[in-house]
RNA sequence: CGGAGUGUAGCUCAGCUUGGUAGAGCACUACGUUCGGGACGUAGGGGCCGGAGGUUCAAAUCCUCUCACUCCGACCA
């Protein structure tokens, strides 16, 4: 498959150059209008001026003539996100496949200073960057069992000799190969390694651009430490890094107690950048400093059960299967009702109970002892079977099933359940009185609302929309342990370490900064990231004389004091010409133009301010430090 | 993987119901007029109507099968 792979697509990549060369041969140092045009991939905005290209220049790729910036006027059908609108539209990336994309110089640039700060941030925490490959030995995968039980999110593929190979979607294996082979000593840790390094996961649904696609980049950070103590501090620092960085972009963001997956472990906070088309629901306290993922989000324990005061009795309940039915049929608030879920266990169905407007977290459930997981709810068949009616009716009275309440469902009294027969339904039930209930089967279950009570008692619980860009958390010996990684300790004795894992995910943070950082008319990039500093728009750039030579000027006196800048010298109208320079969004515009010009004036505009300021040639440098 | 939808020019889309020579706008090329917020005229170039099979005198259009992409749900940076 590799072997395949290689050979297809090095033909596919030939033909296609080819193609497109012998079709529009390049002008080498040609001029003027006999010279043929690599058009094609240059600009549609690029319009061949042969007396542009007469002048020869001293740093061609800063001209916006020169650099592929494919700007879009209307809207990609696909995209319908903004920040995936946004990146197609002001031409950082172009989609290859589903969940593949090229990016253009502009998006590249931005990855650039992503990783700037990333690895800058890093240095400073003390962590060192590696490189490790992208394609990785099954063997590896098989130490930790991972090759089996990953599914078909891992690619999988096979060299000439038929060995078989992943695409690597993370390092842990890689890493602790290395760690094994190299670091004997107590004495070298803790160590922390870090690398920027494309992943791919074949995901069952890329979307939102580059927001969730199958190859992307990620930085990711292993440590190595002797014990928790150790791990803790590097886990602090790590947390505190990545402040540091999100901060330095300027990002709203959010950290949060996060679940680890299958992992385990309460040291695992995730960084959301916060915005509307998040894919993750991040729930944090209105007072004090709870926060946490919407999967591991929990709320102040209720207050304690009242007393019965109800007789246990059958009602008849013909037709009704939903609590919603449940509820208007007796003309009760479903606050008053529990719901019994039964769901796949390991030694037959396991029965979940909560009140009967609450929701469960199936995240929370499939960590219960006896769940499967992934959760999977009971077939009607597998219910019929060992409750012996139908889902609408099942309840916890003389129910012979493994069975876990929620403690909101325990902390009622006088309520409503099924009563495992067809049609009938419990009132006036009561735990210990009617349903034993052993505490150590009272669990948290339910997903947190809007409005309950924070955990700490410190306000309460509000939702907020938010993208994973980090995740940091404790691996413990997971991968150390299996793969046989270990330290001699000061008293000679082999040691496993306990291992953290941390991850920041690059292209997506490109995503995330434009979700929060645009208008109606494009990008708004914040400084420390923008693609260039300043864009100096040269209006008539090919025809005047004066314009061409002020902005060619301008260009090189603020590239010399150290600002990157994109000079537009199109032969484009103004219109054009502004349009795309809002689209892309750099944080200072420099408009050259005749008439200012004329008394020795450009006109400067802050992205984010509507009103040009008419500044004298001689002093923009200084305006753009002020 | 289940559900929904879309594939026609580089982009946005019409044409399909009711088969009859493949269209518009933008973009691109040439020339001219324009030139401070997405100009205009004239003349051009560009399409295996996603692919395969079928029905038919005739298929973008009808049927079958496929492939790709997008959106909604379970996984994750």
């Amino acid at each position: 498959m590799l072997q395949s792979l290689h050979r297809s697509e090095s033909a596919s990549q030939r033909s296609s150059v080819s193609r497109r060369w012998s079709a529009k041969p390049p002008p080498p140092e040609a001029h003027g209008k006999a010279a043929g045009k690599p058009a094609a991939f240059f600009l549609r905005e690029n319009r061949y001026n042969p007396r542009i290209s007469a002048h020869p220049r001293s740093n061609e790729t800063m001209h916006q003539s020169k650099l592929l910036i494919p700007t879009l006027k209307e809207n990609p059908a696909d995209a319908d996100v903004i920040s995936h609108r946004l990146m197609l539209r002001a031409g950082l990336i172009r989609q290859l496949a589903s969940g593949l994309y090229t990016w253009l110089p502009l998006g590249l640039r931005v990855i650039r200073k992503v990783e700037a700060i990333v690895r800058e941030e890093l240095e400073k925490s003390g962590v060192q960057e590696v490189l490790m490959p992208v394609v990785q030995p099954a063997e590896l995968w098989e130490e930790t069992g991972r090759w089996a039980k990953m599914g078909a999110e891992l690619c999988r593929l096979k060299d000439r000799h038929d060995r078989d190979f992943c695409l690597g979607p993370t390092h842990e294996e890689v890493i602790t190969d290395l760690f094994r082979r190299e670091i004997q000593s107590y004495r070298a840790l803790p160590v922390n390694f870090y690398q920027i390094q494309t992943k791919f996961r074949d995901e069952v649904r890329p979307r939102f651009g580059v927001m969730r696609a199958r190859e992307f980049t990620m930085k990711d950070a292993y440590s190595f430490h002797l014990d928790q103590e150790c791990f803790d501090t590097t886990y602090r620092e790590m947390y505190d890094c990545y402040t540091r960085i999100l901060t330095r972009m300027d990002l709203d963001f959010r950290a949060v107690q996060a679940d680890s997956g299958n992992i385990g472990g309460d040291n695992s906070h995730e960084f959301h950048v916060l915005a509307r088309s998040g894919e993750d629901t991040i729930v944090f306290a209105s007072a004090g400093d709870y926060a946490a993922n919407l999967e591991k989000a929990k709320a102040a324990a209720p207050s304690a059960r009242p007393e019965a005061g109800e007789d246990c009795k059958p009602v008849a309940t013909p037709g009704v299967h939903t609590i919603d039915d449940l509820a208007s049929f007796l003309k009760i608030d479903a606050k008053q009702t529990v719901k019994t879920l039964v769901v796949a266990g390991e030694e037959g169905p396991v029965a979940l109970v909560l009140r009967g407007d609450d929701e469960l977290n199936p995240i929370k459930a499939e960590k219960l002892a006896g769940v499967i997981a992934p959760l999977r709810m009971a077939t009607d068949e597998e219910i019929k079977q060992h409750v012996g009616c139908a889902p609408g009716s099942i309840g916890p009275c003389n129910l012979e099933l493994t069975t876990y309440v929620d403690s909101y469902a325990a902390a009622l009294a006088d309520f409503v359940c099924g009563a495992n027969e067809d049609d009938v339904h419990l009132t006036g039930v009561n735990w210990e009185r009617d349903v034993a209930l052993d505490d150590a089967f009272v669990v948290d279950l339910r997903t947190v609302r809007e409005g309950d009570p924070a955990p700490d008692g410190q306000g309460e619980l509000k939702f907020l929309r938010g993208i994973e860009v980090g995740h940091i958390f404790q691996l413990d010996r997971v991968y150390s342990e299996p793969m046989n990684a270990t330290v001699l300790d000061p008293d000679g004795k082999s040691l496993i370490p306990i291992m953290g894992c941390y991850g920041m995910g690059i292209t997506r943070l490109v995503a995330a900064i434009i979700e929060q950082n645009h208008d109606d008319d494009g990008i708004c990039w914040p400084e420390p990231l923008t693609p260039f500093d300043v864009h100096i728009v040269a209006l008539n750039y090919a025809k005047s004389e004066p314009v061409r030579e002020a902005a060619d000027r301008l260009h090189e006196e603020l590239s010399a004091k150290g600002f990157s800048v994109l000079l537009d010298d199109r032969g484009e109208r103004p219109g054009v010409k502004f349009a795309d320079a809002d689209l892309i969004g750099l944080p200072h515009r420099i408009t050259v133009g005749g008439r200012a010009l004329k008394e020795g004036n450009v006109e400067y505009r802050r992205r984010t301010e509507s009103d040009n300021r008419s500044v004298p040639l001689a002093d923009v440098a200084g305006c753009l430090q002020s």
